[in-house]
DNA sequence: CAGGATCCCGAAGGATACTG
DNA sequence: CAGTATCCTTCGGGATCCTG
């Protein structure tokens, strides 16, 4: 086998979802379609302007999300998934699902303790 | 739509791939099997001892690899992939996959650039 | 409205030395 | 051999304030 560490590609797409609001970003607009700022900033309770600018970019920068500024006033900036972002979904969608599972596991190996 | 946030449990997956070198080490022990401690840190040239030791527990804790301790002098340890870890797997190769090709993709955009 | 600029803190991770 | 224990650095991320 060749060398692990240079072999494994795995953390090439985790780069991408790591990040506080990036999956939750991504889970967002995939499945609601094209969004401003404002919207996204007010489907996340909790999390702040910069934050969401900061991931929005890093994602944008990796061509995974689309930005389209409206040159108005005021400003008006729609966020989309990119043709090429969606090639993640089945990677979202099999993390969200095992995450599920794997939430439930925590919980019952959490009441054999308390048993 | 309920509310985003709570609802994604992606980052719930995540949480178990995120770390230096986890993704490594699950990938390794999937394709070869069991492995000391010993084997493993030669596979991983730049890991130090206290860094796979803190991957390890960790993956240990959440139950996705199994800790087999011989008690003989000197100590022999060993790891491996458990049942409940290789669900996991089409989510690594899955991923392993998209970073190859992604890493491509920015190869290209970089090429792009300097032309 | 959609951000940019600063300041700050805690957690992740590296280097090194010691041990049953 | 397979770890602990300590110390130190880096960086992601929060809070706050300012602007075209």
């Amino acid at each position: 086998m060749e060398k692990v560490p240079e072999y494994c590609r795995v953390e090439d797409a985790l780069g991408i979802l790591v990040g506080k609001w990036k999956p939750v970003i991504l889970l967002y607009l995939l499945q609601e379609g094209t969004k401003r700022f404002s919207e996204l900033k007010r489907s996340m309770p909790g999390i702040t302007q910069r934050m969401l600018t900061k991931q929005l970019r890093e994602l944008e920068d990796e061509d995974i999300i689309e930005r389209v500024v409206y040159p108005q006033v005021p400003p008006k900036v729609e966020y989309s998934i990119s043709e090429y972002g969606r090639s993640l979904e089945p990677i979202l969608e099999a993390m969200h699902e095992w995450g599920s599972k794997h939430t439930l596991h925590k919980m019952e190996k959490q009441n054999q303790k308390s048993m």
